[in-house]
DNA sequence: AGTCAGGCTATTA
DNA sequence: TAATAGCCTGAC
């Protein structure tokens, strides 16, 4: 057990945001999160929080994971938006000012985006589910979590299988798979990329296109700066900002502007 | 029965 | 370069 006090993180708002697909809301304020090879269950009173775990491991895992280093950024911007004149942004903001950019398994965000596209949360989270019970490793059998499958962990039979729900991403699946195994420094190389490097690098791929790309940027990258335009994001900037948008005031934080908004228009 | 769900590829003009 | 058909599948 590890207590602790955050500002600006919740979980429920977070497990919602659609960056992440395998955590699971076990009870009403009581979530089981899941990162790399660990799982936690985590607890969560207003801001204060308790781990289903030891500090040592709060400190080597869940503190990075949760992005709680970066206090300083979410609190700038935070002064940014409310002391600005954009009003829907202030309410969006009011609603979701838990979400924090996790720093979720590079491998896992270039899979599970790629499973996302034309699809809905429920049959992602499913097809996810399902990857990993198949390939992966269990990992928490109390609450039956099997790890995120490795590149060289899955075989071609597996995207051949309808019962996935993988449909026409199958293709993309298998050659994404196959080139990761081939090519075994590209998860590093990306890492040490700019931004619009591993744009380009990634859009080569088939399956990736601009709004996949930007995704794993922002959740696999860090790339904060990233801004993926979905249906629900296209749609609200011709809703609320037909008159444009004012990028240059959150320039290298667009990203999370970006899930406060996103997130917003979901409710 | 159509439409839509956190799009992409391939094909047109 | 811009626009559009077609794509797996399940939910409504």
């Amino acid at each position: 057990m590890y207590k602790v006090k955050i500002d600006n993180l919740n979980i429920k708002q977070i497990a919602e945001s659609g960056q992440c697909f395998r955590w699971k809301m076990i009870g009403k304020d009581t979530c089981c999160i899941v990162a790399y090879d660990n799982t936690v269950c985590v607890t969560q009173r207003d801001n204060e929080f308790i781990f289903d775990c030891e500090k040592e491991q709060w400190d080597r895992i869940w503190r990075d994971y949760l992005d709680i280093d970066t206090d300083t950024d979410y609190l700038q911007l935070a002064t940014l938006i409310n002391t600005g004149k954009d009003e829907h942004l202030k309410k969006a903001y009011k609603h979701g000012s838990g979400i924090r950019i996790l720093r979720q398994d590079l491998w896992e965000i270039i899979v599970t985006f790629i499973i996302s596209q034309n699809n809905n949360i429920k049959r992602i989270a499913n097809s996810v589910e399902m990857l990993c019970k198949r390939c992966g490793k269990l990992i928490d059998a109390e609450n039956d979590i099997y790890s995120f499958p490795k590149p060289y962990e899955t075989t071609d039979d597996v995207f051949d299988d309808k019962t996935m729900g993988f449909g026409y991403r199958s293709e993309y699946l298998r050659e994404i798979y196959a080139y990761a195994r081939n090519n075994p420094n590209w998860l590093d190389n990306l890492k040490k990329m700019s931004y619009d490097e591993a744009m380009e690098s990634l859009l080569e791929r088939k399956g990736i296109g601009n709004k996949v790309a930007n995704c794993i940027c922002l959740f696999g990258l860090h790339h904060v700066d990233a801004f993926p335009i979905d249906t629900h994001v296209k749609q609200l900037f011709e809703k609320y900002y037909a008159d444009g948008f004012d990028f240059e005031r959150y320039i290298g934080m667009a990203g999370i502007v970006q899930q406060y908004l996103f997130y917003y228009e979901l409710q």
